[in-house]
DNA sequence: CGTCCTGTTCCACG
DNA sequence: CCGTGGAACAGGAC
């Protein structure tokens, strides 16, 4: 699942592949992707020019020229990658952005989750789902204050609460079991409860592990890649997710999977302290 | 064949 | 109106 080391990686990696290129024609094979105006997207995006890309939280945003930007989110498995136009298309090829040097830029998404967005460059916080969330880990706005303020406001567990995006954004299922097991948080803790000197050593282990995951180019375990079709490399440093039944690196105890939100939820029973 | 999984959005509820 | 929780989305794995 892409979450904001994943799709940092992509970008970092798309940049190379499309930057400079003109759009000639987009073919919409599955509409469904795009969220906004079907007949504009397809219009209004031939004779622009990708200047670059940005990135909010797992949000991608395709800077073009004419003032617009693409918004566009991964979700659980889209994919980008660069072919020739001639290249036979992928069953899960959904949408193709054909350029003027007869390359291609490819999204492709086996779920089919993934959304894009034309709105006018600028407006993204308001026109798409970039206005709810919360600040990014290592930013400047994510201070401890911040982050103490916020959880002591929250009446949910501290899973669901890192997971919503309002608070912080970027962290997603794989990132957030193993913030809380590196701070030995137990993930049904409320929220509000945890110590303040607990949710400063959470606030930098969150910083820490994001940063580690983009040095090592993320994570893959399901089927992530990147737009070079690269694996991520972080898979290596999972403590918890995807570990279940296995030992505790640190304790040995048997760790469990529970679900919360939902969401499979794997943690370690000794380490892991309850707050409520 | 049925169930599980999964990020975000949408909707219902209190 | 707001916070919260659960369904919906889609299709491959098991």
């Amino acid at each position: 699942m892409p979450e904001m080391p994943e799709v940092e990686t992509v970008r970092r990696t798309l940049i190379p592949l499309v930057k400079g290129k003109t759009i000639k024609k987009v073919t919409l094979w599955f509409p469904k992707i795009v969220s906004t105006d079907h007949d504009k997207f397809i219009n209004e995006l031939p004779g622009k020019k990708i200047i670059d890309i940005d990135r909010y939280a797992k949000f991608l945003l395709i800077r073009l020229t004419g003032n617009l930007t693409i918004v566009s989110h991964l979700r659980m498995e889209g994919k980008y990658h660069l072919t020739s136009v001639n290249a036979p298309k992928d069953k899960h090829d959904h949408v193709q952005f054909e350029f003027t040097d007869g390359t291609a830029l490819r999204y492709n998404d086996v779920r089919k989750f993934g959304r894009m967005q034309l709105v006018l460059t600028g407006t993204e916080r308001m026109t798409t789902g970039i206005g709810k969330l919360g600040y990014e880990p290592n930013s400047a706005e994510f201070t401890d204050d911040y982050f103490i303020d916020s959880l002591k406001r929250k009446k949910k567990n501290i899973k669901s609460t890192l997971l919503d995006q309002t608070i912080v954004a970027g962290l997603g299922n794989i990132y957030v079991d193993e913030v809380l097991w590196r701070t030995k948080i137990h993930p049904l803790s409320a929220a509000s409860k945890i110590s303040r000197k607990k949710v400063i050593e959470l606030r930098k282990n969150i910083n820490d592990i994001i940063s580690l995951a983009i040095k090592m180019h993320g994570t893959t375990v399901h089927t992530y890649l990147d737009a070079n079709g690269h694996s991520g490399g972080f898979q290596k440093e999972l403590k918890v997710y995807g570990h279940a039944g296995e030992p505790c690196v640190v304790c040995g105890t048997t760790l469990k999977k529970i679900k919360v939100a939902g969401r499979g939820t794997t943690f370690c029973p000794h380490c892991q302290v309850i707050y409520k």
